[in-house]
DNA sequence: GCGACAACGACAATGATTGTCAAAAACGCA
DNA sequence: TGCGTTTTTGACAATCATTGTCGTTGTCGC
């Protein structure tokens, strides 16, 4: 359906990838802009948006929405996972439940839905946060 | 802690209150504004926000984000639960997974991570949708 | 009934995200 | 290396759900 689409490689989209390379936990497009900007990185804010939703499609990120907060991006490893996110700063770790995702499939279909999809998340304070 | 707070009653309350009793599916503020206004209603969209809000904050109804749309509202039973959603029409079917509860406790305290809680979501295509 | 104070609501403000579109940059090819 | 085509960029405007404002209204304990 879709093949002829070209990606080009620019500076700004090497940039973006590259700040997302060395950077842990999660940060939302406009966090990222300004690290580019102080790095003297000559980065727009729209593109920002949109090679990070780019990468996001193409599953090469992750994105989180926090309740009442803007999008928050991360590189990722590979494959399916979930992520337990320190409530206070952000701390994050990839968690697999293969368990998981099988009882999340049954249960679907055991209700007739097909093409089935699923979200989750575990909140918590991190060790380093607890007082 | 909190105490001195007194909720009062009043006719747009009610009004909220009432709709999301007899409504099936979840709506949202939008959605249950324009509703009530059909009905002949008179409550201001900022009240119906705020109606919101409170009942959920209060846990008497549950709350979704779907990607890049509305917050949605929907009356639902007690106790912790989650959702199936049909990704075209919306009909949502509750479903309880006592194991992924623990799991998801397990997996937190592992980490050394504390007051956990949780988000988890199906997605999927329910048996009248699907072609 | 009174009065304190929560709740209301029309309206303005917010703020993240998306749309626009002319100008700049990539890239296949010569 | 130069050229034409096509994508990408980015400053700016627009969108739109949600929240803030604040004078008015309604509740409710007394
Ligand atoms: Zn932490
Ligand atoms: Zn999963
Ligand atoms: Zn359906
Ligand atoms: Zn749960």
């Amino acid at each position: 359906m879709s093949e002829g689409t070209a990606v080009r490689n620019t500076r700004q989209r090497s940039a973006v990838s590259a700040l997302l390379a060395e950077m842990e936990g999660f940060h939302s497009a406009q966090d990222l802009h300004a690290m580019l900007r102080e790095r003297g990185e000559r980065v727009g804010l729209t593109t920002v948006y949109r090679t990070l939703q780019g990468l996001a499609d193409a599953g090469e990120i992750d994105v989180m929405r926090p309740p009442g907060g803007e999008h928050l991006y991360r590189r990722c490893s590979e494959g399916h996972h979930h992520h337990l996110v320190c409530r206070a700063c952000g701390r994050t770790v990839e968690v697999a439940g293969p368990a998981v995702e099988t009882w999340a499939d049954r249960v679907a279909a055991q209700h007739g839905y097909t093409d089935v999809s699923h979200t989750l998340e575990i909140f918590g304070t991190c060790p380093t946060c607890t007082p």
